[in-house]
RNA sequence: GCGUCCUUAGCUCAGGUGGAUAGAGCAACAGCCUUCUAAGCUGUGGGUCGCACGUUCGAGUCGUGCAGGACGCACCA
């Protein structure tokens, strides 16, 4: 809608010049004509308030929208009327109508793209999880807004390269090694039949109760640990096994997913880099040494304490490892930002390490972001590893996948849906993505699996099935098409009041994704598609698109229904919703 | 104690740059399947937008203070 937007406010503008003078008022000073969208569409289109005006032209808003609208000259764009305080601007329906369901189909592929980010090169960092267990529901937030953001930025222009660091070394990597050891009795994933990052999981958990008993264990993971870091080739060999299995296994929930990485990174290869880095600030100045050799930064600058940067006996600590690793992404691949998708419980550690890559004079600090997002909670309240209720990412999407499948049988659709395994996968992810995505990335949400998985309302199904009965209609189309031979599309004949309605939702698509793109903020393509979704689903209730008489009205809804199919299948592809020819 | 973020209907959430009567879904109740998929559509009820000041012609939106909640403030990651 933007660009009508701008020919209406360059009208209005000019308008207003020329009432300026008549009314001898020289300066117009910082006024500026702001755009808006009437409350209830029988208003009009475009709505401009004038009440910023009165006090420089010393008369009421509805004056002031009077003497406007006199200035105004004829256009084939629509009408104004005066609507108390506003200035209201009704498109010319009809011909605004053809431009867009031309423009739309001009566009294919790449309806609703934009150059808000035009060839910028943009790293993002998300998932980032450790080998010590399977993914949870955590991950799977982190992951959705991850690759969610990344495909939105892309349809911005944007150059994106997905990266991953996987936290495979520590002393938590040990614990479940130890616990194999004890345990394991030489077993694989293939004897125990189990997923294999589950299966190096259920070690952890075998860990800690048997730490419970042995007090002692805790002090054998930090001794494995030093021997880890000596290269000790035992250690290194189980490490290699289960680390193995772990990553796998975790590769094999992103393919479930629909997550994908351009590069790995691993913790174990980048965590001793950034000592350098930390030496040169040392030498330069910008960091000081403690009696025991410690490298400390101080932050009173910006209002925070002093932290550590190395330890006194001189091994790596989480943030020295940090940053080795964006100044190594940098000199891989030079980004003009990168994009950090980390919980919230963060955020001071990225404070700390953007101010000091600054400090080491690396001017790419300034556009390194951390996207940070908010805790998923249960209904019951917080997950807890310690008690149990931490929900799996593998066990979740095989319920909400059964889920799918038993509504699906229960619909007696097998005759339609030809493959049901892969239906209900989509379902579920469907589910998932939508839900996770719909909330703002900030706000701390509440995961509720029953309603994830109730496929009423303001859900990813709902999409999908309002998805499905458009291709529905045009596969009826397409059999029927020699019926419908002799129609033509007319801008005219689309006069119903959903169809209008609609038509300016898909004018505003490249709004949106701009708008998402900018707050790295996946959930207004959410809300865009349900809204668009919903009044196309009250639309064709009400009014048959192949039921009638006139071939020209069949045809030209039908172009109309194509450019909402457009819509959704690029909405949905943002937000991780698979899109169902069938369901 | 200090810092950051959050608080909108019973529950879960929306509410671009301040603007015209604050919106959905769930739950509850009442309608609609000889017609393009009823995973749908329509209607009813439900709100001092945490509280109090302030800025403004105008505040759910901006500022300050207070209350409640979450998360940080490790030589953990």
């Amino acid at each position: 809608m933007k660009q009508y937007h701008s020919i209406w406010i360059k009208l209005i503008q000019e308008a207003l010049e020329n009432y300026a003078k008549e009314r001898a008022i020289g300066d117009l000073g910082s006024i500026k004509i702001v755009a808006e969208t009437p409350p209830n569409p029988d208003m009009g289109d475009i709505a401009f308030p004038m009440f910023p005006l009165a006090r420089l032209f010393k008369q009421s808003p509805p004056l002031i929208a009077e003497g406007i609208q006199k200035h105004l000259p004829e256009t084939p764009w629509g009408k104004t009327e005066i609507a108390g305080p506003y200035l209201n601007v009704r498109l010319n329906k009809f011909q605004v109508q053809a431009n867009i369901i031309e423009d739309i189909e001009k566009q294919a592929d790449q309806f609703g793209h934009t150059k808000a980010f035009a060839d910028e090169k943009i790293m993002l960092e998300f998932s980032c999880p450790n080998t010590n267990k399977p993914l949870h529901l955590g991950h799977l937030r982190n992951d959705s807004l991850g690759e969610s953001v990344s495909r939105i930025l892309k349809a911005n222009g944007a150059n994106v390269q997905k990266v991953n660091l996987i936290n495979d070394r520590g002393v938590h990597i040990c614990k479940s090694m130890l616990a194999y050891l004890e345990f394991g009795h030489d077993s694989t994933p293939e004897t125990a039949d189990r997923k294999s990052d589950h299966f190096v999981g259920d070690y952890y958990v075998k860990f800690a109760q048997w730490a419970k008993e042995n007090p002692e264990a805790e002090e054998k993971a930090r001794d494995m640990l030093r021997a880890w870091e000596k290269g000790d080739s035992e250690v290194q060999e189980l490490w290699k096994k289960m680390n193995h299995w772990a990553i796998s296994g975790i590769k094999k929930t992103y393919e479930n997913t629909g997550i994908h990485f351009d590069t790995y990174y691993y913790e174990s290869e980048t965590y001793l880099s950034g000592k350098d880095e930390i030496h040169r600030g040392l030498i330069e100045g910008k960091f000081y040494k403690e009696e025991d050799n410690s490298i400390w930064v101080d932050l009173s600058d910006i209002k925070l304490d002093k932290k550590v940067l190395l330890r006194g006996d001189g091994t790596s600590l989480y943030i020295t490892q940090d940053i080795g690793t964006a100044v190594k992404r940098h000199e891989d691949w030079p980004f003009k930002r990168l994009i950090y998708v980390v919980a919230s419980e963060q955020k001071y550690h990225f404070q700390v390490l953007f101010h000091v890559l600054g400090l080491l004079g690396h001017d790419w600090a300034k556009n390194l972001y951390h996207l940070s997002y908010g805790m998923v909670n249960l209904p019951e309240g917080k997950m807890k590893s310690r008690e149990g209720t931490v929900v799996d990412a593998d066990n979740l999407l095989e319920e909400l996948v059964n889920l799918a499948k038993s509504e699906i049988n229960s619909r007696e659709r097998d005759d339609e849906i030809t493959d049901i395994d892969k239906t209900s996968h989509s379902i579920a992810l469907g589910a998932l993505n939508y839900y996770l995505l719909s909330t703002t990335p900030a706000k701390d949400m509440i995961f509720n699996p029953k309603e994830s998985i109730s496929f009423n309302g303001n859900t990813g199904p709902y999409l999908q099935y309002t998805g499905a009965r458009i291709c529905s209609i045009l596969r009826k189309f397409d059999d029927r098409k020699t019926e419908f031979a002799s129609g033509r599309f007319q801008a005219e004949l689309l006069t119903v009041k959903e169809e209008w309605e609609i038509m300016k939702l898909l004018a505003s698509f490249s709004d949106i994704i701009e708008q998402a793109g900018r707050e790295y903020n996946p959930s207004y393509i959410a809300s865009y598609l349900y809204d668009l979704a919903k009044i196309f689903s009250r639309y064709y209730h009400d009014n048959p698109i192949l039921h009638n008489a006139d071939a020209n009205i069949v045809v030209s809804r039908i172009r109309l229904v194509k450019a909402i199919k457009q819509a959704f299948e690029k909405g949905f592809y943002l937000i991780g919703v698979p899109f169902l020819e069938r369901m």
